[in-house]
DNA sequence: GGATACATGTAAGATGTTACATGATTGT
DNA sequence: ACAATCATGTAACATCTTACATGTATCC
């Protein structure tokens, strides 16, 4: 029996495992990434990241390339054991608490799980968003038409603006996968 | 000179004002407002509700109504000084960081907004958020192009998903403004 | 050899999570 | 009196933020 205690990475953890996997990186090399690249929302903070590849490496899911002292750039690359936490992040149902709590989640994943898991698990992935986000769209409405009644019409209206974010997805979701279906050839 | 420090509030801080605003309450009917209440994302955890509530206190932002020791019900109510700090809150302009990292921020201060600043701020608001978010769109129209050649089809298609929630949340301000208008008589 | 950018790290503090503990109230 | 529920709290832990500290390479 070993010692490491089963506890979940982070999202933060997740996304630097799949970016790694892409290409052997130094942690100013991820926290660029973080920095220039808009709309994902992980912090490019020293703080943030190095901490976070340390935990990685305790772990024995990334390991260093270039060794040495001091404060020279070490880059690290994804061990066999990173590559099955990686997989295995990937290939996660899609439950309803992804969508009304970790709302970036599935996206984040999908963004990397061509190039692991392939088109098929893509395909099947969007399946699950879809039928997820069509329930939860359901359980909104309902709660909308039970307690929304005398709510302000600013109140409303941001209500609104969530429903109709997951019903955008869901459309978008349909359309990714007709998009991976023409190009199966 | 007072010792406070002049640290801003948590979301869900902000949060807590805003619903203490509407009716005191105890942390008890806070939590299950967060329990019971869809996608909005605040946890309903006795261990982060009832910490948050004394740090309100203690900065004289609401202040305890029913007394007593033991464990009974106590139910909070906000103080001027908590109603100003709430004004404050939501007359913050839209920013570019609200788009890109606390994307939630801005609907939730939306939510409440009527109530307490007028359907005038609300317009004023809708004007700023349609604003802020049709440049964020063209940011991210020029990365797309700019970063995205290479990129896998699930890589791009999360992408756009992303683009797509924008550009709905746009349509969704300018709907939203339409309706304040017709309803302003 | 000095400035600048590259690169890694840490310390302090805030916040949130999970799990547990415990006091009050209510119904039977 | 007992159980169930209401209601508040805390301890341990993990993570992230901000700010700072420090070493290394490169360019002139």
């Amino acid at each position: 029996m070993i010692k490491t205690k089963p506890r979940g990475l982070s999202l933060l953890e997740c996304a630097l495992l799949a970016l790694l996997r892409q290409a052997p990186s130094s942690g100013y090399d991820l926290r660029k990434v973080f920095a220039e690249t808009p709309f994902v929302h992980f912090s490019d903070s020293p703080g943030a990241v190095y901490p976070a590849l340390r935990r990685l490496e305790r772990r024995g899911l990334i390991a260093s390339l270039g060794s040495g002292g001091g404060r020279r750039r070490r880059s690290q690359r994804l061990t066999a054991r990173g590559q099955r936490a990686l997989r295995l992040w990937l290939r996660q149902p899609v439950t309803r608490a992804d969508l009304a709590q970790a709302r970036d989640a599935p996206m984040l994943r999908f963004a990397f799980m061509e190039e692991v898991l392939g088109r098929e698990a893509c395909a099947l992935f969007l399946r699950q968003y879809d039928g997820a986000l069509a329930a939860y769209v359901r359980e909104l409405e309902l709660f909308a038409r039970e307690n929304l009644k005398q709510a302000s019409l600013s109140g409303r209206l941001a209500f609104d603006a969530g429903l109709e974010s997951f019903r955008a997805r869901r459309q978008w979701a349909r359309r990714a996968l007709r998009q991976m279906k023409e190009r199966e050839i």
